[in-house]
DNA sequence: TGACATTAGTCGCAACCCGCGACTAAATCA
DNA sequence: TGATTTAGTCGCGGGTTGCGACTAATGTCA
């Protein structure tokens, strides 16, 4: 039971690592635990990112196992992968014992528990389009660029400003509150809540192009 | 380590299910087997997959775990889901222990299987449109109007003709052989296999609106 | 031997979607 | 007051999609 912990710093996406015990060879390690006989997986994983990170996670996922021959830590030779978001402020104000990397820049891993951290970063892009993921890596209410700027993130590429909210409009995710953010220059933005819409005709998911 | 094996059949959908145990509560039960700790997750789900068809599925591929306190045959808390694949020619000759089933009249099966058999089907039509999962479910050589029933089977609802046939033209995925089979009345089909293309430019997937 | 039924395969239009540059709007800074 | 910065919108040109109507090739049956 491995945890990757994402959050989002300026324009980066970070991981959150553990120290590894003296003697293993990784000096960095995802947070895992072994599964005790009697316990459910999901609520265990759950318990776990809670645990590390000191708060509940915005969302927290079952990706998939693993079971390839590669080492991993616990010596055993199944483990599943969880994927866990925080929002930016949240993530920011941590003080724990485990600590913040970006994605881009990471120390070196337990063989397994790399490609788990490479499958959950697949895994994130391509649910993205399907469902509003994003949003749980922002706090309850945003600006549009704010959101923006976390599918660039998590897409790897710039989008077109215009685009992105037509796209968002069609897809009936948010609402915009009577809030507006004044951030030092420039004019202010207005501040978005999540809150997806049923709506009759097809139910489209979010496809941004570009 | 779960099964789900899976075989179009006229216009139907079949999973492969074993019998269960006599003290079983269940008659039937996805095929399935522990995990000794030496053995190789995927390796061992390919073996089993070909054991209880008697030939190699054409796509057998992880899905996730599951853990969830539902009951299990196995007793264990946890279990992995798979999903194999096999075209309807080899699905239909086979004689053996299992026997099909159609996915929307099944007896009834033990909870957590029941489960993973539900999220197999999902997962299966959510990767339609991601990569070429359909062609495993026909044989090497199909026309297209067979092709197009494997769409509208797996997506549950009908297709327009020409829209399917501009997708699939557009994704540079089937190539035409020189072979037309007639099935008694009405214009001869043409023979397609399927024969990915590298292509400059957007590599885009298989997208069917309608 | 034709007329008809049946299945395969294509064409083209109207509506919609998307990329993108250019614009307006409201704030701060000098 | 004018430059700068960030927010937000408009609209055009081109591509994509849904869909009805068409042509093509075969078997069936009077």
């Amino acid at each position: 039971m491995d945890v990757v912990i994402l959050a989002p710093s300026g324009r980066r996406l970070m991981v959150l690592l553990v120290r590894g015990p003296a003697q293993s060879r990784e000096k960095w390690q995802l947070p895992w635990r072994s599964l005790r006989p009697d316990e459910t997986l999901d609520d265990e994983a759950a318990k776990l990112a809670r645990k590390t990170l000191d708060t509940t996670p915005a969302l927290i996922e079952q990706i998939r196992a693993f079971g390839d021959g590669r080492r991993h830590p616990s010596g055993s030779e199944l483990s599943v992968a969880f994927l866990a978001l925080v929002d930016g402020d949240t993530g920011a104000g941590f003080e724990g014992d485990a600590t913040w990397f970006a994605t881009d820049d990471l120390p070196s891993l337990p063989p397994r528990q790399r490609g788990m951290l490479e499958a959950v970063l697949t895994s994130l892009r391509m649910r993205l389009d399907h469902g509003p993921i994003a949003f749980h890596l922002l706090p309850p209410t945003f600006t549009l660029t704010q959101l923006q700027e976390i599918y660039e993130l998590l897409l790897g590429r710039r989008l077109h400003k215009a685009s992105f909210r037509r796209s968002l409009h069609a897809a009936w995710l948010v609402e915009p509150t009577d809030e507006w953010r004044s951030e030092g220059r420039g004019r202010p933005a207005q501040l978005f809540r999540y809150a997806p819409k049923k709506r009759r005709g097809g139910r489209r998911g979010v496809r941004f192009g570009n």
